[in-house]
DNA sequence: CTAGACCTTGACGTTGACGTAAAGGTTAGC
DNA sequence: GCTAACCTTTACGTCAACGTCAAGGTCTAG
């Protein structure tokens, strides 16, 4: 895929987590490194820290976070500014991970949670009811294909699927067209 | 809804079928008259007639299809040009309704029935395979919601939902994040 | 310590999907 | 046959979501 001059090991993976550069996270999640930036400039994530010359450096969450982000865009075709609503401030949150790891006492580390899992079932909430109307659009198509068959059993069986008129003036009550 | 002075009958229900015009359309579908002017110049529709005065004049079966349209812009997120594959040339097909109704043999009309068969299997493949990504997403998103049950249950119940080393370098193998 | 690959922040260009205004015909009720 | 509401095409504007330089700093293997 590479050249063979650049794909050298650089960060021994110290104890600590092993960071990537935002060319390996586009390569990872399949995400340009244009639309990493601008997703960081929309406020969708923030990454996990900066080199000291400003690079860029990502963990592993924010390339979870990235690939839900391309899912969402992708799969369920959401704007950016929807991602960034179903995404909230989980941005802040995810970087108080730090804090909630170490110090926080029980009670904060509870309310955190709570709240992550409210920002997650609005999350499923939101994919079910798309999910819904996808589903409502194929069984309409479902319904388009038992149309046709019926038509087709019309022709080659010699009988008529919707008695009615005897001529064609839509025979049923609304849309009757063969050719869909 | 609207105002007393536009509101008028206009066209008789002549025998024939009640043509609408691209106003009333938008009104009807939730589109705009913008939206459809453009939608028919990507192709993706032909208006059924025009008058005399070179108005747009839209059938039942349009009226279906730009809500079909509407809906997989705002339901399943796809582009107007990947709406245009899925339609294909189905607007060459639908408008030969009428030759279809009239004249042609019975061959003609197996073979036009057979190709719409194939186009609505198509439609409702990439729908499925939508559906199915979306179903994968929120299996995730209820995957991360359990785990924020589970590390509620631990500090709750002071049990360690998943045992390993005993600090907090990713115990299982990937992204173990409690806020999420 | 240097070269080459990688990164940074601007800033302007592009494409898709329309919005919106202009200038002028069309229809239908009166 | 006049007028108000509707329509037409043409054309420029806009917004999101990036693409694509340009000018310059950074990192690391050799």
């Amino acid at each position: 895929m590479t050249d063979a001059t650049a794909s050298t090991p650089i960060l021994p993976p110290a104890g600590t987590e092993r960071l990537l550069r935002i060319q390996e996270v586009a390569a990872e999640t399949g995400l340009t490194t244009r639309a990493i930036r601008y997703y960081e400039e929309m406020g969708l994530l923030e990454p996990a820290a900066r080199s000291d010359g400003a690079y860029r450096l990502f963990d592993a969450s924010d390339l979870e976070r990235l690939r839900f982000i391309r899912s969402l865009r992708d799969d369920a075709g959401f704007s950016l500014a929807q991602i960034g609503q179903l995404l909230e401030d989980d941005v802040a949150r995810e970087r108080n991970r730090e804090r909630f790891r170490s110090t926080t006492d029980l009670d904060e580390r509870r309310t955190l949670i709570v709240d992550a899992q409210a920002r997650v079932d609005r999350q499923i909430a939101t994919l079910e009811e798309k999910a819904a109307r996808l589903t409502e659009m194929i069984d309409a198509a479902r319904g388009r294909r038992r149309h046709l068959d019926a038509h087709m059993a019309e022709l080659d069986g010699g009988r008529d699927p919707h008695p009615g008129s005897g001529a064609h003036p839509h025979p049923g009550g609304e849309g009757t067209d063969p050719s869909r």
